[in-house]
DNA sequence: CGATCAATTGAGCCGTCTCAATTTGGGTGG
DNA sequence: CCACCCAAATTGAGACGGCTCAATTGATCG
């Protein structure tokens, strides 16, 4: 349970004292959302189940979802600058998150100095996330974002015990496009070659991934 | 000079327990990098004067720059994941940084706790730019990108004391180019059309904001 | 079983990229 | 100080990728 919800390598007697730091959870139902922007931000959360995306707005409602979030992921990272929630965190289906709240933390920080490391480094881990994303609509066609996604989804699947082969897409194509800088048109046109290339098989939701070689060698290929 | 080096809101007397971190600087002569990818990395930099680039690159050197930094900023958040750097920063002049040493850091943070909340809002920050920055490369038209380019430069060199409306542009049409997901070709393209249009004064790389609400409107427009 | 929303597929257009030719500016050595 | 050279920037013409608009099919859920 703990390692879900702070997973980086710590040693067991320290796991221990993170218990008093995640008493509470909340239960997030499909659609609704853990935090909006605007909301206070006294903490983070991690991930028990499920799933959820987190995306910002702009003034004139422009929205971008910067994040799908797996079980064992942390959400909040970005409300900690003034305590004020700058983007939405909405469920992608029926989950649960456990909350660590930041006061408390640091009162514990003091006696398990390790923690402070931890969340440096999930701070750090997220702004290379960003980072890559960033790369990837700069710099990426749209071949190769959408296998570079899929690729990535089916990482994390894998290191959550699941297979890397099948699974099911909790977002719309929408938001995927969204994600990706991509329209729902463009999403679902390339999803249908990838099929026809023998690539993978999609039905609805449901992925297949029947050759991870060619899908990698997409994702980058120079585009030319 | 600390007011650059960890810039936010610290009292006085706390200010001066901070001279203890930031013992050692660094200066990086223009075109030369400050860390590279892959560098070990034990601390992070305060941009003192001058300015500079990061970027990342995949394994086929498909680069992205992530940020342009100028005085005040602080660099090397992405790199404490793992303790090892992720990402190039190049100087774009010469520059000079001060040193933050991690370890250092947290040995003072135990006299001096609002350094924890510190160094967590500077890496919330960092996060919140990255987004910010990813709904302008997924949502926005080139024309927007580089207005608001233009604008949040503008803003951070009034932040700096310096004028809004008349400031040098460091780095190449390549590398704005690069940064925004265009060609230098579109950049060039762009900041001649709002010379022609009245609303900016561009002579090589100084930039003259002649129309500043035309500017905010272009970078606002719905596209339509 | 009908209503509604998600996804697929097609046709045509537009914005940005690519490729290429000039122009301009800065730095260097004669 | 001027001439030259190289890199940076500008500008143009044409191609192409992804978007827009639109119609159809397929799921999901009362």
């Amino acid at each position: 349970m703990n390692t879900v919800c702070l997973p980086l390598g710590m040693a067991r007697d320290e796991i221990v004292k993170m218990d008093e730091l995640i008493k509470e959870r909340i239960r997030v139902p499909k659609g609704s959302a853990l935090y909006q922007q605007g909301d206070a931000s006294e903490a983070i959360y991690g991930l028990r189940s499920g799933s959820l995306k987190t995306q910002i707005q702009d003034r004139r409602g422009q929205a971008q979802i910067t994040g799908f979030l797996l079980p064992g992921e942390i959400l909040g990272l970005d409300g900690l600058m003034d305590n004020t929630q700058v983007s939405h965190a909405i469920a992608l289906e029926d989950s649960e998150v456990c909350v660590i709240r930041l006061d408390e933390m640091d009162q514990i920080a003091s006696r398990l100095p390790i923690l402070q490391t931890q969340l440096r480094r999930l701070m750090s881990k997220e702004i290379n996330r960003s980072h890559t994303l960033l790369l990837a609509l700069g710099g990426l066609r749209s071949e190769q974002r959408v296998a570079a996604f899929l690729l990535n989804l089916s990482e994390r699947f894998q290191a959550l015990g699941y297979s890397p082969s099948a699974f099911i897409l909790r977002m719309s194509r929408e938001e995927i496009g969204n994600f990706l800088g991509l329209t729902l048109e463009t999403v679902s046109r390339l999803l249908s070659r990838f099929t026809r290339d023998g690539i993978l098989d999609v039905r609805h939701r449901e992925v297949h991934i029947l050759d991870r070689h060619a899908l990698q060698a997409l994702a980058e290929t120079d585009g030319g």
